[in-house]
DNA sequence: TGTTAGCACTCTCTTGAAGTGAGTGCTAAT
DNA sequence: ATTAGCACTCACTTCAAGAGAGTGCTAACA
C-alpha cells in the first residue's frame, strides 16, 4: 500500500518521464507545481519507491523510470474511467472526407488515430467472430476452373479459385451451388466446414453423381481458414518513437506486423472493455518491450470487434485510453445506425 | 573510352565494394587474384577513373568507392546478357510445398526470392494492364445495399459495395445486372467506365426508369480506381542491408511501402525486357539513393506484368539480373501453361 | 617509357585522461 | 519529519596522442 506521498511522486515522475523519455531526477520532481518537498526529500521517497519495484534506475547514479510495475499501478490507479463523451469525432471526420465504403472508413479511421497518437493502429473487423453467410456463388473461368465467392452480411466478400473436378457437369455444379445458398444461408462463416460436414454431406451425396471428388474440393474451398481482416494504421508513425533508435528493433517489429497471424494473436481475450497490457505482461515475444492497449466495440447484439494501439512501454495511457474509448463508442454507433439501416 | 587495364581495375573494385560495402583501396585490390600491378600503379589508374567520375572518395585519404555513374558502366560492360536457364526453379519450388492458388504462388514467389538476395520484391500482377471481365454480379444484402463483384479472366475478384438508389426495383436491378454482362464480358477492367460511357448509357435510359440516379450509382461503383494488385515480398529483409543504418532512410523506405500507387510508380515505362535504374536514374525521390530493377513477364500474347527488386545502389547487379531473367520466365511459362489449361 | 619503391602527408578511428554535470545516499542539523 | 550539505558515482563530452589505412608525388628502375 502506497502513501499519498508516494503515490504522488510516483505520478508525476511517470507523467514526466512519458513526456520526455529521459530519467526523472529529484531535483527535477522538486520544481514541478504541485510538489512541495526539497528534492532530498523526493530522494528518500524514491529510494522506497525504487525498493517496492515500482521504479528502477539506469545507472547507479542516474535519475529514476518506471518499471513496468510502475506502469501498471500508474495504469491501475491514476487514470480516472474515462468519460462517456470526448468530443472527438474520428469517423465523422473521415466520413466528412468522403469516403464512402466500410472497409475504407474503417482503415482511414486507423491511420487517423494513429496520426493523433503517434503509435500503430490495429482494427480487428468483427467478421471474424459472427459474420454470417449472405450469398454463395460460383463463377466458371473455364471448363476446369471457377472461383467461388463467399458474400457476407456485412458485405464483406470472399473468394477463391478452385480447379473443376472432371466429372462433374454445369448442372450439378448449379445445383449444387442452390443446395449451398439454401443450406448455408445465415450460417457463420467460421462454422462453414462444420456445417458442411454434419449436414450437407447426405444432400450432396443424393443430388450429384461423383460425390467423392465434388464433396473433396468443395471442402477445400470452403474449408480453408478465412483470412482475417485487418486494418493497419500508422506503421511508420511508430517509428518517430525514441524507443524505436536501432535497427534491431525495427527489424523484429516490422516482422511482426507482416504476419497477420500473429498479430491476431495479440488480440486473445480481449473481447471486452478496454485492456492494457503492459511489456511484459504481452505473451508474445515480438512485443515484451511494447504495450498494447485493446478496446472491443460492438456490432450489433452480440458481435464484437476489437481496435488496439501499439506503442513503447512509455505510452500515453491517459490519452490513449480516454481516446481509444471514445473511439470505440464511435465504431459501436456508427455500425448500430449502418446495420439499422440494412435491415 | 576506358583501357583494358581501367576496366579490369574498375570491375574488381565494385566487385569488392559489393562484396564488402567498405572503400577498396590499392593494396587490397593489388592482392587479388586476377591483378598483377603494384598498389602505386593501381593508385594511378584508379587516380584516372577517379577524375573520369567512375568512382569516389568518401574523403581525402580513404580507399575508393563507385559513384552511380561507375555502377551503371559496370551493369552496362561487365555483366554477360543472361543465359536462358539458370538451374533455377522457383516457382517449381513454391509449388511443392503445396500451395495452389495463383495468387499465394506468385505472392510466396515474392518472399522466396528476397529471402535469396535479400533485397525487396515486387511483383506487379497483369490484372491491371489488360484483364478483362468475366462476370459481373450484384448481390444486395439489404433493401438499400448491395455489393458488385466483378470476377476477370484470371480469377481476379474484384468487389465495393454501394447504396441502391431508393426508385429502382429488384427487377431493374436484374436487368441491368443482365445488360452490363453481356455488353460487358470480356471488356478490360481499366476500360469499364469509359465502355460504360459511350456505348451503355442509352441502353440503360430505355430499360430503367430513374435513369439519372441509377446512372451515377453505377459509375461511382464501377468506375473508381481498381486497386493495383502487388506482391511484396521481404519489406523486412532488407534491413539487413548495411545502408539501412539509420532511422530516417528505413522511415522514408517504409513510408513509400506503404503507398502502393507510389510503389506502382516505380515501374512506369518498365514494360519490356530487364531494365537497372540506378539511384539518382529514378525520378521518385524516395528511391534516389536505391537500386530498382524490373524484368516484365508475359501472360498469354500480349499482357506483361513486372517483377521488381529494390535494394541500395551496392547492389549484386550479376546475381540480381540473372535471377530475375530467370525467374520472370519461369513466371511466363507457369502462366502459358495456367493459361493453355484455362482456354 | 611504363612500373614501382619510398616517403611525406591526410584523414578517420580508437584510446585514455581529465573535466563536467546530473544524480544519488547518507549524515547531521533544523 | 524535513532538509541542507557533502562525498561519491557514473555517463558523457572534450581533447590529445597514436595507430592505421590510404593517398599523391617523386625518383629510381627494367
Amino acid at each position: 500500500m502506497l502513501s499519498e506521498r508516494q503515490m504522488l511522486i510516483l505520478q508525476v515522475l511517470i507523467d514526466d518521464f512519458i513526456e520526455t523519455a529521459q530519467p526523472v531526477g529529484s531535483r527535477k520532481l522538486s520544481q514541478k507545481g504541485n510538489i512541495s518537498y526539497s528534492p532530498a526529500t523526493i530522494r528518500n521517497v524514491m529510494a522506497d519507491l525504487e525498493e517496492m519495484g515500482y521504479i528502477e534506475k539506469t545507472h547507479s547514479s542516474s535519475g529514476r523510470v518506471p518499471s513496468e510495475m510502475g506502469y501498471r499501478y500508474y495504469v491501475d490507479n491514476f487514470i480516472p474511467f474515462p468519460q462517456k463523451d470526448s468530443g472527438l469525432h474520428v469517423i465523422e471526420q473521415v466520413m466528412e472526407e468522403g469516403f464512402v465504403e466500410f472497409e475504407q472508413i474503417v482503415q482511414k479511421s486507423a491511420e487517423v488515430l494513429s496520426d493523433i497518437t503517434n503509435y500503430t493502429t490495429i482494427i480487428l473487423g468483427p467478421e471474424i467472430f459472427e459474420t454470417t453467410l449472405k450469398q454463395l456463388q460460383i463463377v466458371t473461368l473455364s471448363a476446369h476452373t471457377a472461383v467461388i465467392i463467399l458474400v457476407t452480411n456485412t458485405g464483406h466478400v470472399e473468394h477463391r479459385s478452385f480447379s473443376i473436378p472432371a466429372h462433374i457437369s454445369p448442372s450439378d455444379l448449379e445445383k449444387m451451388v442452390n443446395i449451398l445458398n439454401s443450406r448455408l444461408y445465415g450460417v457463420p462463416l467460421v462454422k462453414l466446414p462444420q456445417k458442411l460436414n454434419s449436414e450437407l454431406v447426405s444432400m450432396i451425396r443424393d443430388y450429384v453423381d461423383d460425390f467423392e471428388t465434388t464433396y473433396q474440393y468443395l471442402q477445400s474451398a470452403i474449408a480453408g481458414d478465412f483470412p482475417l481482416k485487418l486494418y493497419i494504421g500508422g506503421k511508420t508513425n511508430i517509428l518517430t518513437q525514441p524507443e524505436f533508435n536501432n535497427v534491431e528493433k525495427i527489424r523484429t517489429f516490422y516482422a511482426m506486423m507482416e504476419n497477420e497471424a500473429e498479430i491476431a494473436q495479440l488480440f486473445k481475450g480481449a473481447t471486452n472493455g478496454i485492456k492494457v497490457r503492459i511489456g511484459q505482461e504481452n505473451k508474445m515475444d515480438a512485443v515484451k518491450d511494447l504495450s498494447v492497449i485493446t478496446s472491443s466495440y460492438q456490432l450489433g447484439d452480440d458481435n464484437t470487434g476489437i481496435i488496439g494501439l501499439l506503442g513503447p512501454t512509455r505510452m500515453e495511457y491517459r490519452k490513449v485510453i480516454t481516446l481509444l474509448h471514445a473511439f470505440s463508442n464511435e465504431m459501436s454507433d456508427a455500425l448500430y445506425v449502418w446495420f439499422k439501416h440494412n435491415e
